[in-house]
DNA sequence: ATTAGTGTAATATGTAACTAGAGCACTAAT
DNA sequence: ATTAGTGCTCTAGTTACATATTACACTAAT
């Protein structure tokens, strides 16, 4: 995992085991690595991911049992949505910043489809 | 204007000034307002608007003449072509970002035209 | 009981980004 | 020459971030 400098390293942590729960990657009740270790992987502080794991309980998407380990959300629902809840807040922010460019969402429907993912 | 503390407040203004000069609101060889003025406007320290402008100068947006003010690039090609290249760059990262959450293009397609622009 | 593995907390340190304040340097007009 | 309006520079303070280190609290296994 590489990290970019414009973001802090615990939000891109934090935002890079968010979507890995979203797709189904990592499922209910998943133990996740020790702060420790995945501290060790990802060459960062155990405070850093500390860190991430902490804003992450904050939103009820894990929890911690001292001594065991921390865990993702039994809540299936919960998982459950948040691709979709993910996905339609990076819309909502897409859209509004290209109808300040002045595009409309039938130009934009348009435009996407015509381009490749891989293209940049 | 009002702020948001996510983005440091001379990035923000920048971003706004550079919609304005992609929409055409801000025309080619326009003066902008002094950094003072501005930044009483904005209610911000002049250095930050400063800053903003020194931003947009190291793209070749505008240009400043010392004791005479703060204009907008000459060059319309320039300003002609901003506005696709600020939609390209924005499509592409939301692009990928869906990507990873694992919506494909005519997805996406779909789902922006049965958006309201005014939804959130 | 001891040990190893967990998360957590506290403290200190270094660095970088951001904002602010005060003053300098230039230009045009008078 | 003076003045007012411009951008620019320098310095300083604050804050956020990441790190390092140490210690604590809890759990499971031995």
């Amino acid at each position: 995992m590489d990290f970019d400098k414009s973001l802090p390293i615990y939000t891109q942590i934090l935002n890079f085991i968010k979507i890995k729960m979203a797709t189904g990657e990592i499922k209910e009740g998943e133990k996740l690595p020790s702060v420790r270790d995945m501290a060790a992987e990802l060459k960062v502080n155990p405070n850093t991911v500390s860190r991430s794991y902490s804003e992450l309980e904050k939103e009820d998407l894990i929890f911690t049992q001292r001594g065991m380990g921390t865990f993702v959300t039994e809540d299936v629902e919960k998982l459950k949505t948040l691709r979709m809840e993910m996905a339609h807040k990076k819309i909502q922010k897409f859209i509004l910043e290209m109808y300040k460019l002045g595009f409309t969402k039938e130009e934009l429907s348009a435009v996407i489809k015509d381009l490749k993912m891989e293209e940049d």
